[in-house]
Formats: C-alpha cells, structure tokens, sequence
DNA sequence: CGAATTTCAGTGGAACTGAAATTT
DNA sequence: CAAATTTCAGTTACACTGAAATTC
C-alpha cells in the first residue's frame, strides 16, 4: 500500500506503531519464508522442540505461543514434511510426544539462515546498538506480559 | 493462553517478538475500545481528520493505513454516529470530502483517553526514557519502511 | 485514452472458541 | 469427580484482491 505520513497521534502512539510495524514485518518474513514452503510458525515449532527437547502438542503451544488446536495441522505438515515425528506418550495416553528429526533439524538452520536475511532487511534503518535495544525492550515487554 | 517462557532463538527474533507484542497490546486496546463501542480505526480516521482537516477517503486511507476497500465500511459507521460527515467534493466528483464533526471531536478526546490508559498499562514493565526510546525506534522502522 | 476514486463481493491467513472423546 | 490432551468444526477480525462504475 502507497503511504504517507502519519499524523503524530498515530506516530507517538506505541500500540499503533507496533502494529505497523509487525504489519510490514510479517510481510516480508512470510513472503522471504513462502519461498522455501515454509511458515513463521513452522520455525517456532522446530526451534522450540530443539532448544527444549521433545514435547507433547500441547506444551510446544505454550512455549511458543500457538494454540493447541492450530497445533494439530501444523505438526500433521511437519510430519508429513519428515521434520518431526509424532509418538503416542507411554507414560500418558493422552499425549503425543513431537521429536524434532535429522532433517528437521537441518531444515531449522535453513529457515534460521532463511529468518536472518530477513530481519537484517527489515531492520535496515538501525545500527546494531539500536537493534539490540529494541530486542531488549520487546523482550522485556512480552516476558513480563505473560507472568503479570 | 497461558504461555511459558519461549526459545531463546524466537526470544531474539526481532519479527516474533514485534508479533507477540502486537497481539497482547492489540488484545488490549481492541477491549478497552469495546467497552465504549469504539475501533481502533476509529480513532486512527478522526485523528487524521483532526491533524489534517477534511479528506478524501482514499487520502485518509493513505495517512493511517486504512484499505480504500475497507474504508467504506468504517466512514458508513462514523457517519451513523455523528463523528463524520460526507459530502461530495464539488471540485472533484469523484471523491467524497469527509469532514470531523464537532461531537467526532468529542469522541476523538474520549478514544484518546482511553488508549492512553491502554498505552499505561502495556507499557508498564517500562520506564519513561524506555517508553520513548520504544516509540523513537519504531517510529524509525515505520518511516523508512513507508519511504524505502 | 490512462489514472484515480468509491464501492462491493469475495479471499486468505491467523487467532480463537466450544465441544467431544479419551485419559489421568 | 475435576482437569488435561488431542482433535474437529466453526467463528471473527483483518488485510487484501479484483472488478465495476464514475469522473478527471
């Protein structure tokens, strides 16, 4: 969309800023993503089941912020794809375990190098010190979110 | 959803973590609107009318980053409510000429007030100086994107 | 003619809700 | 019994597309 300046009220506004600016950003890591037949949410899942090791369905939602009912075609994709495998818990039968598999961990550093293009792109008009503070800040603001 | 601590690579990710914390500050936002039947294109449209006088709605469209497609909708229910007026441009009778109303200008303090009061709450786990550095560094992202 | 504006009808992805079936 | 998990069916909000009608 062609855009013009904002009036000040939007552009002093944070929670309109974020907006924007997640807009444009999820553009152009779903576009750079879609290219290799990938999905944000497919990065999530593999990089959570690699940091923190196999998972039931439910607990890999809670980790990485997708609902448990999205997360039953998401998982059927990354099975079907041979990047995790899908185990039934013997220690309780109503879970699943999720395993991250050998190509699905190469596919990770793939999207990882694939994520990491994008965000250099995206975040153009900082110099390093202002990008690691606008992490810094994010984080702060989404951690303490969840435990307030 | 109740959410555990994410991976350290999404924690990291400057395009998940802008995504997470649009979703909570929309959530947000979006429920104190509610409460008083408002939108958050609401107060973007009489904000923009306010700072920039009458407009088109293609130019407003423009200003907040509102689709022309989805701005019918939105101008059909400001004027119901009495905070717009639309008026054929005699100059251009292509366009409509949407002018603030003095009770849209009411409506405009009560919005701003409550989403300052959202803005409060979201961005408590920051200080002041952080709070501006947030809205200095986003603001960088948004404008270069726009003009890039 | 090409370009801009308003409008409508419809699409697509994403977050979310509610409930059933199973198991703890 | 209450609570957790998986699964499915459906909803809602939202950005966006495509095209028609009008006017510049």
């Amino acid at each position: 969309m062609e855009t013009e300046t904002a009036p000040t009220r939007l552009r002093t506004l944070p929670s309109w800023l974020l907006a924007q600016a997640t807009l444009e950003a999820s553009r152009r890591v779903a576009e750079r993503l879609a290219e290799v037949g990938a999905h944000r949410s497919h990065f999530a899942v593999l990089t959570t089941l690699e940091e923190f090791g196999p998972a039931s369905q439910a607990a890999l939602g809670r980790r990485c912020g997708i609902d448990r009912s999205d997360m039953v075609a998401l998982v059927d994709r990354l099975v079907a794809d041979g990047h995790v495998e899908r185990n039934p818990d013997p220690s309780d039968r109503r879970r699943n375990i999720i395993t991250l598999t050998a190509t699905g961990a190469k596919r990770l550093d793939e999207l990882g190098a694939v994520l990491a293009a994008a965000q250099e792109d995206l975040l153009a008009p900082l110099d390093d010190r202002d990008r690691r503070r606008l992490v810094d800040l994010l984080d702060r603001l989404v951690v303490q979110r969840g435990q307030g």
